[in-house]
Parts: C-alpha cells; structure tokens; sequence
RNA sequence: GGGCCAUUAGCUCAGGGGUAGAGCACCCGCCUUUUAAGCGGGGUGUCGAAGGUUCGAUUCCUUCAUGGCCCA
C-alpha cells in the first residue's frame, strides 16, 4: 500500500507527522463558528472591522513572501483569508505555509476589503481542524472524469459547486413535496422493502435471503400494495416517499434502486390524481425554483396547469397510425410490430406492442406536460376499469419532456376482479414474462373486507428532480450510483 | 446482450513503432493587498491489464477489465 502512493501523498504524510511532533493535532475536534462564509460577504456593512470565526476547506493559496491570501470554503460560499506575518508571527505564518491546499481549518479574523474590493478576513489565529493527505484535482477544470465523479463523489462534491446544488436542490423539491402533501391531510407511512410477495410493478425484483426464517425476500419493486393494506385499514390519505429496486439494467434512466412517490387518497378517482399531479408539480417548482416554466435539455416547458389531457389510444393513433383496438391478439400484436420494424428481445404480445409504440411513437412528441389517459386493462392489472368500456381502465401516465413523470389511477378496489387479473399475471408469468405479477393473496384478502374507491398516484422522484434540474442522467441526480467495484 | 468511443503524471489533456509531453497541482528559491497572483529552477509515470506482431510496442493486432453514449 504505502508504495502506490504519489509522492505528493508521500509530502502530505510527511507533513502529518511533523505536525504530530510539533504537539499539534491534525484531526482536531470541536470547533465554535461565528459565521459562514456567505454571511461574512453579505453583511460586510455591519460587519467591517468586527472578529469573526469561520471554519472550512483550504482551496487555494497565493503566497506572496511575507503575507499570504487564501481562499476558504464551507458549504454557504468562499471567503478569502489573509495571513500577514507581521500580524500572527513568524511561527503562526510559517504554520500557515505549512498547510496544504484541502486542509481543513478554523480562522479568527477581522473582517476587512482589499484594494481590489473583496471582502476578506485578516487572519489573527488559525486551528488545523483536519489533514487532507490526498491533492485535490485541478483548481480550474475540477473533477471531470465521469467515473470518478461518481465512484468518488466526496471529491465531486468538493470540486464541483453545480453539482452540490442539484443535490440541494434534490432534498428542498422532496422537502417541499411533504410540505404539499401534509397540508393536504396526507400522512407519510413507511412500509417493508423486504417483501414476501413483490407485486405493485412489472419488474423482475432482486432476491435476499433470510436466515433465521430461512427464507427468500425480494426488495419491493413497489409501493403501492401495502399503501392500499393502509387505505383498506382506514389510513384515506397517506403516501411514502421510498426506495424500489428492480433488477433490470443501468442507463441514463434507470438505477437498479430508485426513489418513488406514490400516495393513495380514498373516495377520490383518476381525475383528481390528475389535478393533483400537475397542480403539485408545478407549485413545487414554483416553490423550489420561483418559476413554473423549466428549461429540460434545450426544450423550454411550461408546468403551468391545466395540463393536456389526450386518450392513449388516440393518440397511438395519432402518432403510430395504428388502431390498437383493431389488433385481436399476440398473432396480429407480432406482426405489425414486424412491419414496423420495431425490435424486440421477447415475443410480442398486445400490451408488449402497446409498450413500444408509445415508446417509439408517442412520448418523443410529448414534451409539453400530458396526460396520457385509459389505458388497456391487459397492461393495468391494478387499475378499475372503465364503466363505459371495461377493455380501457380509469388510468393515466403523465409525460414531460418525453419521458414519463407519474402513473395513477383509481384503484381496483374488486377483489373478485382483482383475483382474475392476478390470475391471468400468473398465466403470463408461466409462459416466460418475468415481470409478470404474482399472485398476492393477502392483497385480495385485504380487498375483501372493503376498501372505499381510491385514487392513487406515483411519481418517479429521481426523474422528475432530472426535469426540474436540467440534468441528462439519473446518475446525476442520485448520490451514489450503482457502479461495478474496482478491481 | 449488441454497436461505437474512451482509458497516458494527483487532476485536465496532447502525442503516435525508436530515451514520455503541456497546463494546473507538487518540490526548491524570491516576493507584505493577490485572486486561474507573479518570477526563476525541478518531471514526480507499470501510457488500464494480459497475450501477440516486431530488432524494438505507450503507439499496430487480439482478448479482457472499467466507464461513457446509442440500441435491445
């Protein structure tokens, strides 16, 4: 180990020692700011002349022989320091010089302007409050490397201001989604991600193993049966903001562990998940960022509500040119999908067609906010169906910037239904489709006692932060991605 | 899973069969209002890994690894 280490991290060791000797402690403890560096900036008017204490990252050192200018930076901002041996004395100078670029410090100073107008603190004292043995990347293009960026986002985070913005970004749009939903009398819940039966999605779950039950799990692929149990138990309003996991593959917009919304409100139906749906999203954008219209990959949107509203079918119709309703089976679902040239790794069914014609035909034309409504009952296991047509259910996908935003409906809440419809998931299972429901018993049993008419709402929190930050990647948006292990 | 691309110093990147390059960072010296501070000096490296071709490979070929983009 210590012979694959640079020769800068050889100095910086080195200098961690000396330190030791010298009776200073590199990994110091608490230490008691007075101010941050943004509000030093802010309030130089009132704060000229006065001492004040401030603690962050070394990020730059400019010596210039007898004093020295620096900058420091903690999470409001920058501020810059300035060293004069005449002021601390030789041996407090010659410490300072000691540092390196990444140490982390506390400094007490009168807080002055230089020539040049920046505000800055005259350094009277200083504290190592912890050693940075490794160099910091280049001061000018930080930290590119995409790989590294997020293997090591520590350094990101450090290099790259915008990028801790959409992080902060991120935690006040899931701030102010609670603030929404808690006035509206909604209660947040937490409910297992180790689950028996995973159901709630079509997705091929990650399986775990319990030893002392000695039996398998799955990592929930969804929320929403558990959130019905509540609705089913007299909860009427609650939702969970939670991790999923699905194990499918790694792109631009998918991680195998995702964030999602979904919330469940008794007694309301798919239209007031609509109103709901585009009313929260743009009033938290608007909260978050003071605009409701977004910038997304250089198309300009508007989240003002009321959003369109445009049934599926019409539009497969208006942009595949194919008339869903005249394709009987899997038979005819195969060939049009060979016609179209539209690829596909599994036999196609009908609701594997529908898939990709909307994919392929539909959502690149949805940039503007839209509500895609009634979907085939074939693809919406959960959703009730239409009374005016029972092929069609009471459910909608909203799209935004071509991509789908949120997916609700008002619930199936007929346990007989239910039982079919699961049953003919099963059958689907058998003949090979993985993402398939299960059978969930206790789901039915639950329905049997009753549960009042519901609407239900899920929103993929990674890709709607993705549309409100302007970011391309998901990766971009979650802390931490799922990347391979070096070596 | 398939196609294309990338991998060279701590970081950002050039190079292209014959002793490994720049900027920043780093080290030494000078410098008391600079800010991508400046001036002078110093290159710190398993060119992702393993095979192959060759007198000679960081460079060409093959395989692999990791990552990115596109497709599935």
């Amino acid at each position: 180990m210590a012979d694959d280490i640079s020769e800068q991290e050889v100095i910086r060791r080195a200098k961690l020692a000396k330190l030791r000797e010298m009776g200073i402690d590199p990994y110091g403890g608490r230490f008691e700011v007075t101010h941050n560096a943004k509000q030093i900036v802010d309030d130089y008017g009132r704060l000229e002349g006065s001492l004040v204490t401030v603690a962050g990252r070394l990020m730059a050192v400019r010596v210039h022989g007898k004093a020295t200018f620096a900058d420091l930076r903690d999470l409001s901002g920058r501020i810059q320091l300035y060293v004069k041996r005449d002021v601390v004395g030789a041996e407090l100078y010659d410490l300072f010089l000691f540092l390196d670029v990444g140490d982390i410090l506390g400094v007490t100073g009168k807080v002055f302007k230089t020539h040049k107008g920046e505000v800055t603190v005259a350094v009277d004292d200083f504290k190592l409050l912890s050693k940075s043995l490794k160099p910091l990347p280049e001061k000018w293009h930080g930290l590119k490397d995409v790989e590294l960026r997020y293997r090591e986002r520590y350094v990101d985070l450090i290099m790259n201001p915008e990028v801790r913005d959409v992080f902060i970004s991120r935690s006040k749009i899931i701030s102010a989604i609670r603030a929404y939903l808690d006035a509206r009398g909604f209660i947040e819940v937490e409910t297992p991600t180790m689950h028996v039966v995973a159901g709630g999605a079509a997705a091929r779950p990650f399986i775990t193993h319990h030893n002392a039950l000695d039996m398998d799990l799955y990592l929930r692929i969804a929320l929403e049966l558990y959130l019905k149990r509540l609705i089913v138990g007299g909860l009427e309003r609650v939702y969970e903001i939670g991790r999923n996991f699905r194990n499918e593959g790694i792109s631009t917009k998918h991680n195998p562990e995702f964030t999602m919304l979904e919330l469940y409100q008794a007694y309301a139906d798919y239209t007031d998940m609509m109103r709901l749906t585009e009313d929260m999203i743009s009033s938290v954008c608007e909260k978050v960022f003071g605009t409701r219209t977004i910038q997304y990959q250089g198309h300009e949107i508007d989240l003002t509500p009321p959003w369109r509203r445009l049934s599926l079918l019409d539009a497969v119709k208006e942009y595949a040119g194919i008339d869903y309703r005249s394709v009987r089976d899997d038979k005819d679902a195969a060939e049009i999908a060979e016609k179209l040239g539209l690829k596909s790794d599994k036999t196609t069914t009908k609701a594997g067609l529908l898939d990709k014609l909307i994919d392929a035909y539909v959502e690149p034309n949805l940039i503007a906010p839209t509500f895609l409504l009634d979907y085939p009952v074939e693809v919406s296991p959960l959703a009730k169906r239409k009374s005016d047509d029972p092929s069609l259910t009471y459910r909608f996908e909203a799209f935004i910037a071509g991509r789908e935003t949120a997916n609700a409906f008002s619930e199936l809440n007929d346990p007989i239904d239910q039982r079919e419809r699961f049953l003919q998931q099963v059958e689907e299972r058998k003949k090979g489709d993985e993402e398939a429901h299960m059978m969930d018993d206790d789901y039915v049993n639950a329905l049997e006692y009753g549960m009042p008419p519901t609407g239900g709402l899920g929103i993929g929190i990674d890709r709607l932060v993705m549309l409100l930050t302007n970011q391309p990647s998901i990766r971009d948006v979650i802390l931490f991605p799922l990347m391979r292990p070096r070596d």
